[in-house]
DNA sequence: TATGTATATCGTTAATCGACGATAAGCGTT
DNA sequence: AACGCTTATCGTCGATTAACGATATACATA
């Protein structure tokens, strides 16, 4: 640890901190949530490459097992980020845009 | 990108997936990753509000205990996003610049 | 040195995650 | 209806998280 020095930036203010907007932390926390394991972003990268993935070609793409990408892929739905279209006996994931930018605007604004 | 396929979204080709580049992924991850809970979220936000501050400012913002936060603290300068100065017997965290560049960078570019 | 303040760490507990194999459910085809 | 293929869910296990109180550590000052 850095042995501080006096004329640092470090304001020893005595103002009441006002609370950021809870709801906007835990709506950033559930979207940054999604993207928290490697998995996850790869799955989402791809996605995004792709434009849409049948849930087969993902799980080939990951060294994981079936059920694994499928939890990650239920995960990744109930953040919003991504959407599955049922398409005859498969499923088609691709990304949503909306949520998507929405991730990118909160992070951007931080 | 490929080519978009025919009609629907869902390009049902059966050309083999490349993966993503998976240290990238773990970079982002690990950086998302720390913003995946809301009360790092909160301490984030008090910080680029504040530029700086000290470590029981942040408790007094928080509804947890000390030692939550202080949990929390160390999982956000874990990551680089957050660094912590000692200031004499307090601590002086802020954000690292650098760190929250690269996140807002990954993520920009998804 | 002793004391008080500020912060980090420890130890515990309940809950959740991440992984897997096994199995169920949905759909198209025979 | 029965089968095969694809995907989701279940059950389990070990590891990790998040929370807390208690305690240790570091620093400034009396």
């Amino acid at each position: 640890m850095a042995k501080a020095g006096s004329g640092n930036s470090c304001g020893s203010r005595a103002e009441k901190v006002s609370l950021p907007d809870v709801a906007w932390a835990e709506e950033l926390a559930k979207l940054t949530w999604a993207l928290a394991h490697p998995a996850r972003v790869r799955i989402v990268r791809l996605l995004l490459q792709r434009d849409s993935c049948l849930c087969g070609e993902i799980v080939e793409a990951m060294p994981l097992a079936q059920s694994t990408v499928s939890q990650h892929l239920k995960i990744l739905k109930e953040s919003g980020l991504v959407q599955g279209e049922i398409d005859g006996p498969r499923v088609c994931y691709c990304i949503h845009p909306k949520a998507m930018q929405r991730l990118k605007q909160l992070v951007a604004e931080l």
